[in-house]
DNA sequence: CCCATTGTCATGCGATCGCATCGTATAAGC
DNA sequence: GCTTATACGATGCGATCGCATGACAATGGG
């Protein structure tokens, strides 16, 4: 073209092949810890050469990075998938319920989230960046449950003396504990999910049958 | 001696030296994470040279289980010390509330303490020992909770339908929750412990009290 | 005095790290 | 067909890693 910039063909999904890398960082920091996240293990996870992954991705930090956001992005994604199949929820508990139990790591999946999550803990200290995007979806979720808990303490569905914002950080305080028990094999995910249906019970308890 | 092994005079006390080195270890898991503690560093930080710290470990891997076996050690050590200073505890709830606060990262101490810990958290899930010795102190912890929430409950200080077990998981998972969240900055520590006090305040409502 | 033992440090080795550079193959525009 | 830009792999470099080894000083029993 006239201009001094082409269009760039590109033969590849220059995305596609990140998310790829990325897919392969998550493995491995889930796996082995983000100590073991090298280039070169990157590279052979994800089945091409180092030069490659250098090629998509300027730095390692850059890298690690583009993958703790797609590890949030996924969950986030997934999250609100479980709440659009049910777009007609019968109860703000069961709503509510439906959120925590996808959070828990209960399945190969989720607790690999976990695990890379974990993995990526200690570097975001020193990295506000890192910080950043590790923070980002919790907040959003914690107020969702606030909401949600307003509504069913308007209703009336709440136990006495219930405060719906310092419920919904209680809420994510005790499956984001559970789950990393449950990843450390101290607690089991049946377990996990006791305590968790049996603090719901708790917080549903109409006021007047406290004492069933 | 007769004997063809000497008593070993020791000029200096061996033990303290470990402990001084895996005091270093610690704080550099703290302030840049397990994966900048290098033999090197670990000198560096402790004053002394590489090989003495190779004299006292006979490798890293030792090194990084003793220091945090001293880790575990310290904190069940001071809980155990703020508990003997109050040896008669006015209430159930005082009591468990100074062993909450005790574990909050509200100064600098125990930000480090947690910070080491989470340091740890993921090499030990590929190093059983390591994951002993972190799980070694908290399932004690829970027992006691229960312990005392189940001498509340008999009192009729408890709230209604409150299992003591359960409450006594919960209330780790809390303050483990937001112990984390407060080392990330999510949340401050005042916020932390209006958390739980909140907590506190749900739990140990009276049953003819719920309406007030 | 002699010497075995321990404390301490310096150094070297092989491996791995992140990163930069190079060569080559391919596809699109002129 | 030639140029240009990209995709991809191979290789080298300096730094750092854990660990092994040896040198030297200090100590205390024979």
């Amino acid at each position: 073209m006239a201009k001094g910039e082409w269009p760039v063909p590109k033969l590849v999904d220059h995305d596609e092949r990140r998310r790829a890398i990325s897919a392969a960082v998550l493995r491995l920091a889930a796996g082995e810890g983000l100590e073991s996240v090298s280039l070169r293990h990157v590279a052979a996870e994800a089945g091409i050469s180092m030069g490659s992954v250098q090629h998509y991705f300027d730095s390692k930090d850059e890298m690690l990075l583009f993958a703790l956001q797609q590890l949030a992005q996924q969950r986030e994604q997934r999250i609100t998938e479980r709440l659009s199949v049910a777009p007609d929820p019968p109860t703000v508990r069961s709503l509510l319920r439906t959120c925590l139990m996808e959070v828990l790591p209960t399945d190969e999946q989720r607790r690999s989230e976990w695990l890379a999550g974990i993995a990526y803990f200690i570097r975001a200290l020193s990295e506000p960046q890192l910080a950043a995007a590790m923070a980002e979806g919790v907040p959003k979720l914690i107020a969702f449950f606030a909401d949600q808990l307003d509504t069913a303490r308007r209703a009336g569905d709440l136990a006495a003396g219930v405060d719906a914002r310092q419920e919904a950080v209680l809420l994510w305080s005790i499956v984001d504990s559970q789950a990393t028990a449950v990843v450390l094999g101290q607690r089991t995910p049946d377990e996990a999910v006791a305590t968790v249906d049996y603090y719901l019970d708790r917080l549903f308890r109409p006021p007047g049958s406290a004492t069933s």
